[in-house]
DNA sequence: CTGAAAGCGCTTACAG
DNA sequence: CTGAAAGCGCTTACAG
C-alpha cells in the first residue's frame, strides 16, 4: 500500500505541494487565503496524511527527536516519574522523547544520531568523549551531566541541597555527631558525593564536626561494619544516608546488632521508596518531586531545540524536597 | 561544517557513489575486486564517513530502529535490566533500541512512526487501537503484549509459572490454606492476573481448594485488611503475594498487628528487590532472570525484522525463575 | 566489474 | 497569492 505524501494532499485539495507545504507547516511569513488553508486541511484529514519525518529530516538536516542516554544500571524508581513528565511536555511542544540505554551499542553511539538525527541529545550522566565528540561535530545540542551540582539551573536541583535538609532535620532533633552513608558503587557517585557535600556543608555551618562518612553497599552484611564504626568509634547519634535503600541496609543492619532505632541511632534516607513506609520502625526520608526539574528540563531543551517553551507558568513555584518524618529520626 | 556524504567517499576513493554503496552494504550480490573494496573502505575510513540514515531510510522505506513502547507508570525495577540486555543483543545487531513512554504524546504516538520509522513496534503492554492502526498500515512489525501468556513462546517466560512456583513451595513447606495477595491498580493486571491463574491452578492439580484472593494497595493500611481476612475469617496460613512490594506491605500489616511471620502466617514475593533481603524477617521471594526473556525477545525481533539472529547459543537454557528462600516461609 | 541517472518525500528559493 | 523545479543523501535498476 503506496504511502500518503504531500504530493497526494495536493491533488486532493487541488494546488501544488507548496501550499500543501505552507499550509501544514502553518508558515507565518506566508499569507494563504483562508478557502485554500481549509480546502488543504480538509484533504490532508480526508487521506489521513501523516508527513514522512525522513523525508524533512533528510531535507533539513535534523529531526524533532529529543535523545535522552540514560545510565546502564537501574537508578531509583522515582526517576521513572521523571522520564514520563519530560515525555509529556516535551510531546505536547512536538517534540517525541526517546531513550536509549548506552551499553546498547557496543561500538560507540556514533551511528544513532545517524539514525536519528535528533535535535537535542539529553545525557544524565556523563557522555563519554567518544560518543559526545560526534554529536558536537554533527552540531547537535549537547545536554549533558544534567544532575551534577554545576548544571543545577538545568534542573533546578541541587543535590547538596539534600544533605543539608537531612542534615538540618537530625540536629533539630537534637543530635549533634552525624554519620553519612554514602553509596559503595562509584556509577551512583553523581548522587551520593554532592549530598555529601552539602551534608558536610550544613555540618560546619550549624557548628559540628564533618559527617564521619562510610561506603555502605546494599546489604545488611556492609550496613553493620558500618553501624560499628558509627556507634563504637565515633559515638555517632544520627545517620544521614544516600538514599533510602541505603537506609534500608542501616536500618537492618541495626535490627539484627540489637541497635534501638532512634534511640540508639536515628535514620534518615532520601527517595522516599514505597518500601521504606512499611518497615518497622518506618523510615524517615526526603522526598524529591521530580516533575519540577523533569519541567526545568524540558523548558532547557525546548530553548536549545530553538522552540517556544509552551510550558505552563507557575510550576517552578512547586517544592522539589519535602521531608518526610516517620518513626527512624 | 558539511556533512560527509558518500559521494565524497566516492571522490576520495576514485570509484563511483554506486561501488561505494556497494562495498559499504556488503552486497553479496556484486562481485567487487578486493583492492577496490579496500580504497573505499578506507577512504571511508579517513573521512570519518557515517551515512545518513534519513536518506537511506526516505529510500528504503524503513529504518533499523527498534522502537519500544513502555507503560506510563513505574514497573518493577529488574525490568530495567530487562531493557538493558534487550538493547545489547539487538545492538549487536545492529539495531538501535528506542523506548518511548507511551504517554509522551497526548495525541496518539501516529506521528512517532513517521518520525522514526522503525523496522518493528514492540509494546510490552496493550497498544491502543488508534496507535496500532497506524502502525499496522504503515506495514510494520508489531510485537504486543509481550507478558501475556499467549504469547509465552516470545520470552519463554509463563507469568503463570510464578505463581505456580509460590504455590508449590508453600505446599511443601506444609501449608493447606493458602492466600493470594493480588495488586489493586488495573494497569498491573497483565502481571497478577496469570499469576493467579497459575497459583490457582496449582492449588487445584494439589487437591486443595483455590487460593483466598484479596486485592492489595501498596500500604500497611490496605494490607491490614487482608490479613484479617487471611487470618481470622479463612484460616489461611500461608500467602502469595503477586510482588514483592505487596508483600511488604502484608509482612509490614503482620508485624504491627502482632500476626507471626512465618509461624502464623507465611509469606512469599516475586521480583527479589534489595528490600526485601533487608527486612526482619527477611521476605522469601522468587527471582525472575529477565535476560533470558530478553534475549528470546530479541531473536524474535530480529526475526520480524528480517535479520539473521546474532543471538548467543545456550542461553535458553538458564533457568528463569529462581526460589529464593529466606525467612518468611 | 563499474558508473550515470532516477527517485524516495519533503521544503524553499525563485519566478510569475 | 501560487506553482515548477531543485536538491537533501542514499540505493538500485539499467546500461555499458
Amino acid at each position: 500500500m503506496a504511502r500518503i505524501t504531500s504530493k497526494d494532499v495536493a491533488r486532493e485539495a487541488g494546488v501544488s505541494q507548496t501550499t500543501v507545504s505552507f499550509v501544514l507547516n502553518d508558515r507565518s511569513d506566508q499569507t494563504i487565503p483562508p478557502e485554500t488553508r481549509q480546502a488543504v486541511l480538509a484533504a490532508a484529514q480526508r487521506l489521513g496524511y501523516v508527513p514522512f519525518a525522513a523525508a524533512r529530516t533528510l531535507r533539513s538536516g535534523r529531526s524533532n527527536v529529543v535523545l535522552c542516554v540514560q545510565p546502564d544500571f537501574p537508578i531509583a524508581q522515582a526517576f521513572e516519574e521523571f522520564k514520563i513528565t519530560l515525555s509529556q511536555v516535551l510531546g505536547e511542544s512536538g517534540y517525541a522523547c526517546l531513550f536509549v540505554h548506552s551499553a546498547g551499542s557496543s561500538k560507540p553511539l556514533a551511528e544513532l544520531w545517524a539514525h536519528v538525527q535528533p535535535a537535542v541529545v539529553v545525557a544524565f550522566g556523563a557522555l563519554p568523549t567518544p560518543d559526545a565528540e560526534p554529536v558536537r561535530r554533527a552540531g547537535i545540542a549537547l545536554l549533558d551531566n544534567i544532575f551534577e551540582p554545576e548544571n543545577r539551573i538545568v534542573t533546578g536541583l541541587d543535590q547538596r541541597a539534600v544533605g543539608r535538609m537531612q542534615v538540618q532535620h537530625l540536629v533539630e532533633q537534637g543530635h549533634e555527631r552525624i554519620g553519612f552513608g554514602a553509596g559503595a558503587d562509584p556509577r551512583e557517585r553523581a548522587f551520593y558525593e554532592p549530598r555529601l557535600l552539602g551534608a558536610t556543608d550544613a555540618c560546619r555551618e550549624l557548628g559540628l564536626d564533618p559527617p564521619i562518612t562510610v561506603p555502605v553497599q546494599y546489604s545488611t552484611e556492609s550496613a553493620r561494619s558500618a553501624v560499628e564504626t558509627w556507634t563504637r568509634d565515633s559515638r555517632v547519634t544520627a545517620v544521614a544516608a544516600f538514599n533510602d535503600l541505603v537506609a534500608l541496609a542501616i536500618l537492618a543492619a541495626c535490627r539484627s546488632d540489637g541497635v534501638l532505632v532512634p534511640d540508639d541511632l536515628a535514620i534518615i534516607g532520601v527517595d522516599n521508596l514505597l518500601a521504606g513506609s512499611m518497615t518497622g520502625p518506618a523510615l524517615t526520608t526526603i522526598a524529591i518531586n521530580l516533575t519540577v526539574p523533569a519541567r526545568s528540563l524540558s523548558a532547557k531543551i525546548l530553548e536549545v531545540a530553538g522552540a517556544a517553551a509552551a510550558v505552563p507558568a507557575g510550576w517552578d513555584r512547586q517544592p522539589i524536597l519535602t521531608l518526610v518524618p516517620r518513626e527512624t529520626t
